[in-house]
DNA sequence: TTCAAAACTAAGCATTTGCTTAGTAATAAT
DNA sequence: ATTATTACTAAGCAAATGCTTAGTTTTGAA
């Protein structure tokens, strides 16, 4: 992996420091994150920091590789291994709320969060790692509402937009509102499928 | 009004710089509109911001109020006037995504956006504009689905609960999603109630 | 043991941030 | 006309931002 001799060894792991840069980002949004709470939470040097990473830039789309890797392994893959159809996308929409989980209110989902504070302005790498992600999560879900083989293709197209405008609506409105009204939500939101 | 004397006349009116700043806070969220931005939007010197609002976060205070003006002429009243219940409460939802209409993609609701970006660390006075904002728009849901006398009062208030939380899915959806995506979104929302 | 490569520490860089202040121009009352 | 009061311009402030660099320590290979 590395061609060039290694003269003095790394006294972090570059995944481990990227996991608390990741929290970080996930609490405070990108801007709001200096480069001076990320030394201090990634318990590294700003010299490391830019030499692992190259710039704060660098740090977030790593940042973003990591939450994708973790929602991928505590969300979307219980969502595939299910076996009760839409009954499984339901139970994904209640896992998304403890996995975003944070001190009484919830931290939304990092993807949504950064779309939502750099908007059209957001670079182009990091606006292509999120659609992708988005477009993974959009084709399981079209998996599961297949096996309700009574619906034809253009319902289940429509229902898995509506689906994905909804997981959306859920992660902006756990950061402000209570469980309860997030449980209505959901309840209502497969009530009609 | 004026109990001083006045000395020199200003060279602007406070109501039409601060809606040129909210666009701006609308377009581009609280931290990332500087002074420098709002001075060169607004038409006016620092000092002059400062004088009439105090500091930045005067401005975005007052900015708040005028969205929530132009919320409720534009939208709220609209939907307050209606007489044809819940078709009433989806034309709010289709006037919405105009009314946050940009270039291309939409802007979202500069309340909900604010939530997002400062999360729990927004300041109380911010919070409860929005707060009362929300309680506002909500009650005026709750009088249109009670004209189904068919309805009781359990149902209504998760259906509001539901219809709220859908209503910040658009939002954010907005910002993203393609126009297709977003009226499949509501048309779907609705099917249910 | 020497030495070059890599990783550390810590100080410092230019720029931008929100905000202030010194000095000048305009206005209404005397 | 004088004067007090307000509003303007523009320069400047400390602090924070993202990033760099000079100097030291550690390491593996010769």
């Amino acid at each position: 992996m590395q061609l060039v001799i290694m003269a003095r060894k790394k006294e972090y792991i570059e995944e481990e420091v990227i996991e608390k840069a990741m929290n970080l980002f996930w609490r405070n949004g990108y801007e709001t994150t200096s480069v001076r709470m990320l030394e201090k939470e990634m318990g590294i040097n700003q010299f490391s920091m830019y030499s692992s990473f190259g710039n704060k830039h660098g740090v977030f789309l790593e940042s973003i590789k990591c939450y994708k890797k973790k929602a991928k392994q505590e969300l979307i893959d219980k969502l595939k291994e299910s076996t009760n159809g839409i009954e499984g996308i339901k139970e994904y929409f209640y896992n998304f709320i403890e996995f975003s989980k944070d001190t009484k209110l919830n931290k939304g989902c990092l993807l949504t969060n950064t779309v939502n504070e750099l908007g059209e302005h957001a670079d182009t790498i990091i606006m292509s790692e999120i659609i992708k992600f988005a477009t993974d999560i959009k084709s399981h879900i079209i998996k599961k509402l297949e096996t309700d083989k009574q619906k034809d293709s253009v319902t289940i197209a429509k229902q898995a937009n509506y689906l994905m405008v909804s997981l959306q609506g859920l992660s902006v409105a756990s950061k402000m509102f209570e469980r309860q009204q997030l449980e209505d939500f959901i309840e209502s939101a497969f009530k009609s499928l």
